[in-house]
DNA sequence: CTGAAAGCGCTAACAG
DNA sequence: CTGTTAGCGCTTTCAG
């Protein structure tokens, strides 16, 4: 910026006046000014620009990810996630620090706020830490975590309805005649809990038995829809359908379905989680309930820019919705 | 910085070479003033820091995407590429700054180098833009590509063995007896260019023909392994297999295959490309194969690195490994 | 071993 | 309209 001063014979003033658009500035100087920056390919320093101001127009993007399962990166649905979050922070001019933490150290994951290269967090994945979040959030960190709503939760969350999201996947097997419906997920993340709560109520209000032989907890892995299956052979429970908590967790679950000769839909009927792109593709087309991938993106951030602003932002749910294929027809 | 020399009853210069672990202050002040500054939550200012010692551990990372297409967020293998990635800038000890910009308009993507925000690139998907790419290198960006490597290239490129690659997969289906082999991917992508030239030579190599009307030209997006598929059933040419340039392309054509009651890989064989997790757990299990992820990272990293302390670092290829599962059998 | 002082690149009073 | 000056939070000579 000097250099540039010196060949435009003003002040770094000036200089910096001009690259701002501040009116205080004559039209031509400054026409002079910026043609020479963008000649010289001169750009303003951010760090020196943040430190000056004290601002900084960076969030920082957490992935936990439990160092013993790697239950992260295998589900193209953190993806899209990924994608929304860089497309709602890029249209409010911020930037996207990522960082993956074990979920077990979870303080780390406040390490870029602390030291201030981001001025808030998002997380994606709420698991099963809770107490953490609420550690960190009783820290004054800001922080908005992609999961459910809990109970004493002094965390912003947002999510999608799971327990809606849950009753529209039962009912609709219900509806197709299903009676035997088997749940495959991990009850012990808040998430999961809650679309089992869902499924829960649809039973109970068609009157129908909830059996726990039924409920097979795996988890999010690929490989959990073959041990799903595989489980509830074993349990030689019968069964005509099963409502799977990820859509990728239905997918392996139908090839192991296959495999063992089931037909999907016409012995076991099939309803997974997320609507993931592939869902569209796979053979049969899988029935699943949608996440608003695109608004949650734009609510993860909103809600945090809001906390940030010190303004309340309390948690949400967003609308889940049903989407029928073929893997329930 | 300040609240904290003044508790102690030091100088700001004394706090900062204690919190730096400098060998010239006393023992004992310096566990004081850690102790200080732990209790008090106390953590450097890396924007200051940064400022002070012209330095910064930030690296950017750039997913382009086409803007008419979307042809980047589909596929689960740049997430675990973003994980690799991830993984071994941490181990570094750097930090990484994520971006999405639109493919057409690549010379945005050098912003946040051009702002100081971070010392290099690294760009995932080169696509068919190596002019561009070129131009970024000319103009003294740092910058590594994953993707292939061109004549005529400035930019550094790491990729996986594409012409190796495309060799292990036809010889593979060649020594299971397939005659008539398919390719589906768009040769306009340097990458799958490659992976054709080395179909062609395993051709070649074993006196088979090269029948153009066995290429069909899709993009990496779900929807092209159907495509792909009702393409050549259209063109009424006979085949017994399809190399696919990737395993979602393989996965959504083997259901397109399956919809249209063809046995897999019976009546057609089909191998992919990425070896992505999910295709353990597809059925049947996926013939791909396998692009070494976890070292692509490092060497990315590793290549970024060394460019930035100007010691020449050459594009590499990296080896790719034939997985011989179901499909192909 | 410790402190005073200068300065990284920038912006914003304040004074022309 | 423009320049001078101080200072964001940190590190590092240079003197004690």
């Amino acid at each position: 910026m000097a250099d540039i001063a010196r060949l435009a014979g003003v002040s770094k003033a000036t200089v910096s006046r001009a690259l701002n658009r501040s009116p205080l500035v004559n039209e031509e100087t400054r026409t002079r000014i910026l043609e020479l920056a963008s000649s010289l390919k001169y750009t303003i320093n951010i760090g020196a620009q943040n430190l000056r101001l004290k601002q900084n127009r960076t969030i920082g993007v957490v992935v936990p990810y439990d160092s013993t399962t790697r239950q992260h990166l295998s589900d193209p649905f953190f993806l899209s996630m990924l994608g929304s979050l860089a497309d709602a922070l890029t249209e409010r001019g911020f930037d996207m620090l990522l960082s993956r933490v074990d979920a077990e150290q979870l303080d780390a994951a406040a390490m870029p706020f602390d030291t201030g290269r981001v001025i808030g967090l998002i997380l994606i994945g709420q698991w099963r830490h809770h107490d953490q979040l609420n550690g960190l959030a009783a820290r004054h960190v800001p922080i908005v975590v992609w999961g459910a709503q809990l109970p004493q939760q002094l965390y912003t969350t947002v999510g999608g309805d799971n327990v809606s999201g849950g009753m529209l996947a039962t009912e609709h097997l219900i509806a197709a005649g299903r009676r035997r419906i088997a749940f495959f997920g991990d009850i012990n993340l808040p998430e999961v809990a809650q679309r089992y709560s869902g499924y829960c109520n649809a039973l109970a209000r068609h009157g129908l038995p909830l059996d726990p032989q039924l409920r097979v907890s795996v988890s999010f892995l690929p490989e959990g829809g073959d041990q799903a299956v595989r489980e509830i052979e074993r349990r030689a429970v019968p069964y005509d359908a099963a409502f799977a908590c990820s859509d990728l967790l239905a997918m392996t679950a139908i090839n192991t379905l296959r495999a063992l000769g089931k037909q999907v839909p016409g012995d076991v009927a099939v309803v997974g989680y997320d609507d993931i792109e592939l869902s569209t593709y796979f053979h049969p087309p899988l029935t699943t309930i949608r996440q608003p991938i695109r608004a949650a993106g734009q609510a993860l951030v909103g809600a945090l820019l809001a906390i940030i602003d010190s303004k309340p932002a309390g948690s949400l749910q967003l609308p889940t919705e049903l989407i029928v294929r073929a893997t329930s027809a």
